[in-house]
DNA sequence: CTGAAAGCGCTTACAG
DNA sequence: CTGAAAGCGCTTACAG
């Protein structure tokens, strides 16, 4: 094999001494801080010709940005890639982080060791911000990383109130009333099929379905609610253990879609008809919703839009614009077959 | 608010400072250039306290190397992270290029000016090498970035032949052949759902097909294969074409995972059951092969080794290690119940 | 092994 | 608006 070489990249230099003027010049030009010299033209022409581009660690050494961003994710790394709910907030983050002329990198940190890599990452200098898209438990990551001093966005509402952390999320309360809401106008019993107790947006979906039996007078419900993973199995086995325990049941607020599918799966399997005898509600719309058998009527989070939305917040501290520091995305009803 | 600061990082400077030593000496002891000398405990005890890490820029700089590399995807942006093979193959180049101590960045080009936007920024000196990661047509992409003298690796074999273009594929003519070979065995008339006719791995499994046809001496066959797209409904509509052409199949050949699926939805809406009636071969194994009824009896291609495989060519020859410019991974056929 | 010095390519006060 | 000059933080021949 030839063996490979980088083509030498034009310099600033090369541009200014072609167009006749002093590199400052050709800089301030180039960078549009210099308005209408007589040399601007000759300028552009010769940075043209010669596709220059501005070496962009010679930039970053004299103005600290790196005009990168990450998005972390703390999960193990099996499941990540694979799971639609980040692949769709990835691809609004994307869109965001492209629209704005940033470069997006994309780090997981599943060890100790990649912890200490990341920090390491960020005092050399290499990202301008990040964000942060885990859910389980309480991280630490997010706050040891500000302490560097650097600006970050959680996806999802964090564990701890913490007015100075920025984040984005779904109104998963109001998600949760309206799925509860929804099936107590229609059922007599409705239950419960929450997500890990550790998460936050199952902490919210519930407090929302509490709410909501709170509200029309009905208390003492905890026995409703069942948690588990937010998985097809985990949704059938929370709804076999509500079934045990409420025979009378018939109806279910599940707190994801694949849940959903896994209480359909255990109704089933005893018999129920869904949606003749019970109805049952999901939660996200995503594909999976809408390809169940029957479709999933379900709570819609704008996934993708909160992807975005991160993205712009990031951006927006970096740029040092004033805005929101967090935002709540409005969950909607979306009625197909299953209740 | 606050308004955020980035906390001075502590520099070369510093640390040679506390250590009582000059800047090169320092640099020279943490960088492993200088063995045994009297000077590298406090070095490294200086930079410890301090926290020290090379700026990345200024290193950069000097060394012309980013320690970067992306992987580009120029798939409209809708399909990319959805889709569970990039999903997968993400996941080993991510692990191999972690493995290695770089950083990945993630690069979607659907348009021409992303196009150009690639190009400055490989330019700008922000990337040491390039994976592509695109099947439809024939890409000038890779072409025009080898051409400014960086690294490339393509997954998936390229369109036109190019010894010195490297790339990672799945021995899809193989496991063209395995699938209908095992068909054959078994079944009467067997046809093929090919993917599309412009994407090599379609290319590529139909090659295997025909080539085990007529190992078995059964020529002008041209007619046992339609091409579709790569989904369900694709599979679907071909295999309703099919079954139109030649009532008496009893074998279909499906070019992912996703074609089979909808080739089943085919048979069965006409009445024929799988396996007793008709046997259907899958390729890929992706999680919904497990998931699909009956189980997909399928085509393995090990995905994920390939993410690893392009990882680790593009490393190998951005360091200058001399190695294989091509790997074809095996592929495995895993009988389960749909044939 | 060590230090003084040059230089990577850019940006940015400082004078004019 | 323009140019000469300093400096960002590092690496690396060059002498010793």
């Amino acid at each position: 094999m030839a063996g490979f070489r980088k083509v030498p990249a034009p310099t600033l230099e090369s541009v200014a001494a072609r167009a006749g003027v002093s590199r400052a010049t050709a800089g301030r030009i180039l960078s549009g801080k210099a308005g209408r010299g007589e040399n601007s033209k000759a300028v552009h022409e010769a940075a043209a010709e010669l596709g220059y581009v501005a070496n962009y660690a010679a930039r970053s050494l004299m103005t600290r940005r790196s005009d990168a961003v990450a998005f972390v994710v703390s999960e193990p790394e099996e499941s990540v890639f694979l799971d639609p709910f980040f692949a769709t907030v990835l691809r609004g983050v994307h869109e965001g982080v492209a629209a704005r002329e940033r470069q997006l990198t994309f780090i997981i940190v599943s060890s100790e060791h990649d912890r200490h890599r990341l920090q390491q990452f960020i005092v050399g200098g290499h990202l301008d911000g990040l964000m942060f898209g885990a859910f389980h438990g309480a991280d630490s990551l997010p706050d040891a990383v500000r302490a560097l001093g650097i600006p970050v966005v959680q996806c999802g509402r964090p564990h701890e109130a913490d007015d100075d952390l920025a984040f984005v999320d779904a109104d998963n309360v109001g998600g949760g009333r309206a799925a509860a809401g929804y099936l107590l106008d229609r059922r007599a019993f409705v239950v419960h099929v929450a997500g890990p107790a550790d998460m936050t947006p199952a902490q919210d979906r519930r407090a929302g379905f509490d709410l909501e039996l709170a509200g029309r007078g009905l208390t003492a419900t905890q026995d409703r609610t069942v948690h588990a993973p937010f998985t097809v199995q985990g949704g059938r086995e929370a709804t076999e253990v509500l079934l045990d325990r409420h025979p009378q049941l018939d109806g279910v607020v599940a707190a994801s879609d694949a849940m959903a599918v896994g209480a359909i799966q255990a109704l089933t399997a005893r018999g129920r008809r869904v949606p003749e005898d019970v109805g049952v509600v999901g939660f996200d719309d995503v594909p999976l919703a809408e390809a169940a058998q029957p479709p999933l009527t379900t709570v819609r989070q704008p996934i993708r839009q909160m992807g975005r939305e991160v993205a712009d917040l990031l951006l927006d501290q970096i740029d040092g614009r004033s805005g929101p520091r967090h935002v709540l995305l409005p969950t909607t009803l979306r009625v197909r077959g299953s209740a």
